[in-house]
DNA sequence: AGCACGCCGACT
DNA sequence: GTCGGCGTGCTC
């Protein structure tokens, strides 16, 4: 009996085969199922199991070898005709569950979300003509046989349409024999891309970079490569040539990219270049277009997918390249539900995969400097813009001498040069970081300030919906004639700037000018954006005010002039990337002037000249700023000389969440080396209905803050009620 | 995450 | 008297 720990049936017993499969539930643990003896089945098949009362598909994460006779385990239903998974993919799966203390189930479910249910290939039924005719030939069924002529096999409704008949007609005609049935072929959801479709020609800096990034392709095996270059610097055709090679060798190529990013503009350009666009992944793309897809990414038809961070989680069949393009970008932090970094998890997968990935930005951010200086990564650089155009000159306003007056927002400066560029017939763009009409209303009687019930910020006024509205959680109320606390008529005040305040400003100086205003609250959604965007590309405006996302990667030939409203705002908060984040954002921003033919010139507005951010921007030292940016933050501790992770106790009681956060708190016991630091600390919000307060844990670099957090959890009281404990490992985001 | 069970409020 | 709100607990 003694003999061996493992059980071992007995000579002349049956075996059965027991597999554990995973389930896209938000549920770590995977659950035994008996095979039946007509199945046989590998790791990554995906299955269709009873659960519960219900039945699910889920994915066969081990195989082993179980008792025969009866057994308390459900028996699996049938292999599910979804593609199965490859291992690299599951382990990627494991991998990010673990890391960032989600359950296995919800990462599980990232990877399966392609189809949106699994229903049946709704198979496309195509007539051909058999060369008999009906026994009565009406005028209609006339019609559809003569547009049927040719042989050809035709789609039912689209056959009905050529004919101008109904669909009727066609059942009719195929009951008398007239017309046959036939499935139709599956048209092709992607076309192959062509790495010698139309090769660029590049400079000296271009080809070398391209040829380095190539050749990381043809080793094919797992790398990193910073490639940092000033906007307009030709970078995405350089990393282009990396997808060029991944095609040669018949590997497939995923490119992240922020999802506002994947705009017309940029599948133009990879049209131009490769012949045909990408495969588009984002949570846009739906239904039946997203399942066929996702199946060809599955098969490796998809040879080339532009996609947002979900592209991330997808069964690519042979994935030899990663890009992430614009790698600093905060989008990449997905927040609700999940907590994964894209970037991060990219060079995960990558390593995983043996893959090589590309960070691609112009202001790379800090973290992945860091790693290139360590020389974790290579890095390339591109210091100058294709074609030897200029960067744009920078001209700082100070504002406390030379400012414009009372509730105005634009100098006298700006002003003149933007009158100057519409002139020339050139674009201008005016950025300024602040959705609304004023940041802050407030009471000149007794002083009252119009702030959110549900979080510590201020209300914003927004005139074209006439509301106060918090951005934050979405509060909502009315702006009132009187003022709530004093009862005074006629008091309240508008205290800031916001964008459409800066449009009502522009309306007074330049009434003839046709002007458009970007902000990411106005109707129409994601698609209205992408089709405005493209519009001001096109010159239909001459003068852009927009927030952060103009200043995103979009090509605006015809912008000849920035002027940053307000280059401070944003210097002051509680996020260590403050300073980081402005100044990266300013460059972008003010990096749109002069792309086209035009010289650009950049106007920055700013009350503190002398900050060290504003300095050197003005200087054009980013080396300087990061140096510094980096002895701060190393000092500090913070990432990524440091570990963060935000433990979020959320409720829909308020008090509930708040004592239920101090009271972990008190109990955190860190060892030597973490810290916890309280609710106190962090800024309160409401999301979706739910309270929320965050505990900071602050590491070393070197420590595992996961498996600790882990650890933790699983000593932690457990939640009751509607209390929520969920964690966030290396958070982003700390508005 | 679903889905059922279960225990309290306002309607045909 | 029922319909239905969402709290709680379970899924091999």
């Amino acid at each position: 009996m003694a003999f061996s720990d493992t059980p071992h049936p007995a000579a002349g017993q049956t075996t059965t085969r027991i597999v554990d499969v995973l389930t896209p539930v938000a549920l770590d643990q995977a659950f035994s199922y008996v095979v039946p003896s007509n199945l046989s089945l590998v790791n990554g098949d995906v299955v269709r199991v009873p659960f519960g009362t219900r039945e699910t598909v889920g994915v066969v994460w081990e195989i082993r070898d179980g008792p025969g006779g009866n057994s308390n385990l459900k028996q699996v239903k049938e292999l599910s005709a979804m593609p199965r998974l490859a291992v690299p993919l599951m382990k990627f799966i494991d991998w990010v569950a673990r890391y960032t203390l989600a359950p296995r189930g919800a990462v599980l479910r990232m990877a399966l979300r392609g189809p949106d249910e699994e229903q049946e290939e709704a198979a496309q039924i195509g007539v051909r003509l058999t060369g008999a005719l009906p026994k009565r030939l009406t005028p209609a069924r006339a019609r559809a046989v003569a547009a049927a002529e040719g042989g050809l096999l035709f789609g039912k409704r689209a056959l009905a349409h050529d004919a101008g008949v109904s669909t009727s007609v066609i059942d009719g005609l195929i009951d008398e024999g007239t017309l046959t049935t036939e499935l139709m072929p599956i048209k092709a959801i992607v076309e192959q891309p062509d790495a010698d479709f139309a090769v660029t020609t590049f400079e000296a800096d271009q080809t070398d970079a391209s040829a380095k990034l190539a050749e990381t392709v043809t080793k094919g095996a797992f790398s990193v490569t910073l490639l940092e270059g000033v906007t307009g610097s030709g970078k995405t055709e350089v990393y282009f040539e990396a997808v060029a090679a991944a095609l040669r060798e018949g590997k497939q190529a995923l490119i992240l990219v922020p999802e506002i990013a994947l705009t017309a503009q940029f599948l133009d350009r990879f049209a131009a270049r490769f012949g045909t666009k990408p495969a588009e992944w984002h949570s846009g793309i739906s239904g039946r277009k997203r399942e066929r897809i996702f199946a060809a990414i599955a098969s490796g038809d998809a040879q080339v997918v532009a996609g947002a961070r979900s592209a991330l989680f997808l069964p690519y069949a042979k994935l030899g390249l990663i890009i992430v393009d614009e790698e600093h970008e905060g989008a990449y932090k997905q927040d609700d539900g999940a907590h994964y970094h894209a970037r991060d998890m990219a060079v995960v997968r990558g390593r995983i995969e043996g893959a090589p990935v590309v960070l691609a930005s112009a202001t790379p951010s800090l973290e992945t400097r860091v790693n290139a200086e360590r020389g974790r990564y290579h890095h390339i650089k591109l210091p100058t813009r294709f074609g030897g155009r200029p960067m744009p000159t920078l001209e700082p306003v100070d504002m406390r001498r030379a400012g414009p007056p009372h509730n105005r927002w634009l100098s006298p400066r700006l002003i003149e040069a933007m009158g100057q560029t519409f002139e020339r017939g050139e674009q201008a763009l005016l950025y300024l970081n602040r959705r609304g009409y004023a940041p802050l209303t407030l009471c000149r009687g007794c002083g009252h300030r119009f702030q959110c019930p549900n979080c510590s910020t201020w209300l914003v006024d927004h005139r074209f919906r006439r509301a106060l509205v918090c951005h934050h959680c979405g509060h909502i109320e009315r702006r009132p004639e009187v003022c709530p606390s004093c009862g005074m008529i006629e008091s309240l005040a508008a205290c800031g700037p916001g964008v459409e305040r800066l449009s009502e400003e522009v309306a007074e100086l330049f009434p003839k000018r046709r002007v458009l205003v970007l902000s990411s609250d106005m109707p129409g959604g994601t698609e209205r954006l992408r089709r405005e965007i493209d519009a001001v590309a096109s010159g239909e405006f001459e003068l852009v005010i927009g927030t952060q996302l103009v200043a995103k990667g979009h090509h605006f030939p015809l912008l000849s002039l920035v002027g940053v409203v307000d280059a401070d705002l944003g210097l002051v908060s509680g996020d260590p990337r403050a300073a980081e984040r402005t100044f990266q954002m300013l460059q972008q921003v003010t990096g749109r002037a002069g792309r086209g033919d035009a010289p650009g010139h950049a106007l920055i507005q700013t009350y503190q000249p002398e900050h060290p951010v504003i300095k050197a921007l003005l200087s054009g030292d980013s080396e300087r700023f990061y140096a510094e940016e980096t002895r701060q933050r190393s000092a500090a501790g913070l990432p990524p000389f440091g570990r963060l992770a935000a433990i979020i106790v959320s409720a829909t009681d308020r008090a509930l969440a708040e004592n239920a956060a101090r009271g972990l708190a008190r109990i955190a016991m860190p060892p030597e080396g973490v810290s916890v630091l309280g609710p106190a600390e962090a800024p309160i919000a409401m999301i979706r209905g739910r309270h929320r307060f965050r505990l900071l844990v602050k590491s070393g670099r070197d420590f595992d803050l996961s498996a600790w957090l882990r650890d933790w959890m699983a000593r932690a009281p457990k939640p009751t009620g509607n209390l929520k404990i969920s964690v966030d490992v290396d958070p982003y985001n700390f508005a």
